[in-house]
DNA sequence: TAGATTGTTAATCGATTAACAATC
DNA sequence: TAGATTGTTAATCGATTAACAATC
């Protein structure tokens, strides 16, 4: 499809393991942060609530970082995974849709020890722009362009009503921003090349009803059976 | 492990299909809502933002709900998949941690048109504890085990602080909550047969970014070239 | 050298997809 | 009957896992 620039190492991190880089590297900062050098694939494993074969063969894929008989070196796996995850620079985020949700990401501070900058509010309500939150001026959705262009948005995140995220996002999208965190419960429509990952607290819920349902009426009663097991 | 009771069809929806149940779910709430009573693989699949093969596949686990030529009727297949996610009972939810996050998610009505139901909210800090949220009165998190069985809690929510995540998380475990939502940035410890389920900003925001570096060094500008293909 | 642990191989499992026979 | 569309088959692809040779 697109041509292939010269590279170092083949390329091509499976997507299941791009999405467990950041569990790795959360657990690694743990570990970092209690003072720890070195770590067994088999002690990170647990930590970060995955087998060991499967960290092995994930870490695998960023290169050779451990070291037989010892393990890998705390600081330095942190290091190749923030660079492989794209965390040594910095990326600018914009939240569009400034209601509980919104004011809840805009005041999360620590999104995993830096890498990510929330840039700019938006929001449509008249009432809303102007507002201070989390040290932000509220800014009015028509000034997203503008926002997008002046402060380098690469990253913007849906928090607004269902009806309106698609006219955010198509206004995102055109404006350049290829990454978009989508928490409106509808299916966002977008070109080939821009990213999408959607967070949505009803389908959860959903999956969860389902397999309580299955334990439910599987066998007598789940939960308190479950309860007992505990370790 | 557990012996098979007798039932109906063979079970066993591949955790991939259920996790888009909920998706298919919405799409079909939606044609409703406009009137439509009837919708081909093709344009339900559409919707839900998949291929129609996978719709299709996904729908064929659940039974054979459609017609041949004509489609799916969609007030049937509303029913059969809710039935199917156990969203024809009613599941008390209790929120731990009502911070920005937890009042969000209080006052976040709709889900997925019923099937929820918030029954407690539970907060450590004193100051929060008689607040009202979402018209529910903040209860001590003292009172988790007695809240659960008196409002017959199914689902914990877990928005504290990461350090206090795995401590409730037990708690929830031990007073008989086997389906447990996580937004905490921790990884949860909790015996088999319990059911956890993650949501973590920071992680999506690091899948974004490691794409994003990508498209950044794959070509020459990423973000302005998905811009241009919109349609 | 002996013990420990990585990195890789190969087998297995589950998910996706195209194609099409069945059937409305 | 002709056209449309489902439900299923089978091929393919990607992810997981156990096992172990390589090597510190």
């Amino acid at each position: 499809m697109t041509s292939r620039p010269p590279r170092p190492r083949e390329r091509g991190i499976p997507e299941a393991t791009v999405a467990r880089l950041p569990v790795y590297l959360r657990a690694l900062q743990t570990l970092q942060d209690r003072g720890t050098l070195t770590v067994s694939s088999e002690d990170l494993a647990s930590a970060a609530g995955v087998n060991s074969a499967k960290l092995r063969k994930d870490l695998s894929h960023l290169g050779s970082y451990g070291t037989r008989g010892v393990g890998y070196e705390v600081e330095y796996l942190v290091y190749q995974i923030s660079r492989e995850l794209g965390l040594t620079q910095d990326w600018a985020v914009a939240i569009a849709g400034i209601g509980n949700l919104g004011r809840a990401l805009a005041n999360y501070g620590g999104f995993g020890t830096r890498g990510f900058r929330i840039a700019a509010l938006l929001d449509a309500d008249p009432a809303m722009v102007g507002q201070s939150v989390a040290s932000l001026d509220v800014r009015h959705i028509d000034n997203l362009e503008e926002v997008v262009r002046s402060e380098r948005v690469s990253i913007g995140v849906i928090t607004t009503p269902a009806v309106s995220a698609q006219g955010v996002a198509t206004r995102f999208v055109e404006a350049g921003v290829a990454s978009i965190l989508n928490f409106a419960p509808v299916v966002l429509n977008v070109p080939d090349g821009v990213d999408v990952r959607k967070v949505d607290l009803s389908i959860e819920l959903q999956i969860l009803a389902f397999h309580a349902q299955r334990r439910a009426d599987g066998d007598g009663r789940g939960a308190e059976r479950a309860g007992l097991e505990l370790t």
